[in-house]
DNA sequence: GTCTTTCGCTACGGATCGTAGCGTAACCGC
DNA sequence: GCGGTTACGCTACGATCCGTAGCGAAAGAC
């Protein structure tokens, strides 16, 4: 588990005494998710976090070391749950992705958290590793897996240099993740399908671009 | 100027009695974005506001009702700065803008201030509609702009619907902006003269691939 | 059984919030 | 000038939340 893994900096190495209860570990990370939904991040207080998750507050402090560590973990599980599958064509697996990341954006504790964290990230830089590793690593896979489907069936070429291989995926990967997030959060409107089926359409137009130069 | 308009809400109709003094608003706002530079968004306090500004406490409540309008004021005069300057290309112009984009977003208060805010936007319809006015409609006004003068070009061709053609600006502005802000604050890598070259080489190339449909 | 660690609980100093009350300062109309 | 009106600075306050310390009890490891 994802969470667990990450909340264990501050436990003993030597295992003798009594364990830490997972159940409180998923507890907590669940009753932080629903205080983000009802109260938002700004009121969300520790104290009533460790009230909802039926444990004591000093028992939250010993796991997590800021609200901030707390957020990252509850909400990079959520991100876990978006697979790309093998829908045929690019241009449908690209949809699929979209969709799938907008459906997780669409749920408030998501958008709420995400952008929270991603503020605060800007002024740390600890916070912002954990970020990385937590959530950004992880859906980068999506384009590199997809990247390679698209070339196994020949609709996109292999690109010979792999310098502009990756500088590709980064680039099609802020492409995805920033528009689908600026419009669901910034103009505030929704991802359906009519609008995945226009972006697709740009940006699959658009690495045919590329690939030409 | 902006921040002056928006921050009159809770201000007597009536003109009579002492002013308000504009140099205090300038004073707060530049206090504002100094704190957040220096502090980020969590530790950001009213009161540590109102003592670099050098007025009182009090004086900041009578203007702003909170600390997420105080912040969304203090950073909207930054994005006032884009400018689309003519520079004879479509392509010339959408790195142009990206480019400047991607300088705002570099300087510390921006990124923080402006994600923070958003973030706290998830739950505050009032506050959304803030930065709507505020930052984002100003901002769609660039994209209308560029396309009119790619038209002008003969770049583009003259979208016959007027639906599809809203659609489609708004579709571009979340492209250009998202890709940029993820860039820089989730990707946490620069934004240089580099990539936008490669983000508009794919923004181009898919832009015809839509106008085709 | 003993040892070790976590647990829940209570209590605490410190910081910040947002408001109220007061006397003073600045500008308006007469 | 001179009341009327409003903003200002200042102080003080209750309320809230933070993060930590200290305690006895509980739960496994050996």
């Amino acid at each position: 588990m994802v969470a667990g893994m990450l909340s264990r900096r501050h436990v003993n190495p030597t295992r003798s005494g009594r364990p830490r209860s997972a159940a409180a570990d998923t507890a907590i990370l669940l009753a932080t998710r629903a205080a983000l939904v009802e109260l938002g991040w700004s009121k969300l207080s520790m104290g009533d976090v460790a009230a909802r998750a039926g444990v004591a507050k000093t028992t939250l402090y010993r796991r997590w070391a800021s609200k901030n560590e707390l957020v990252v973990d509850a909400v990079a599980v959520i991100f876990d749950e978006i697979e790309i599958h093998d829908r045929g064509s690019l241009t449908a697996d690209i949809e699929g992705v979209v969709l799938q990341f907008a459906a997780l954006l669409d749920r408030p504790e998501t958008k709420t958290a995400l952008m929270a964290v991603v503020a605060e990230s800007t002024r740390d830089d600890a916070l912002r590793d954990r970020i990385r590793t937590a959530i950004v690593d992880r859906q980068k896979g999506l384009v590199l897996k997809g990247r390679e489907r698209a070339q196994a069936r020949g609709e996109l070429a292999y690109e010979s240099d792999p310098g502009t291989a990756a500088r590709n995926a980064d680039l099609i990967f802020d492409v995805i993740a920033g528009a689908v997030v600026h419009r669901t959060l910034v103009s505030a409107e929704a991802v359906d399908e009519d609008w995945a089926r226009g972006f697709t359409m740009l940006l699959v137009g658009g690495l045919a671009a590329i690939q030409g130069s």
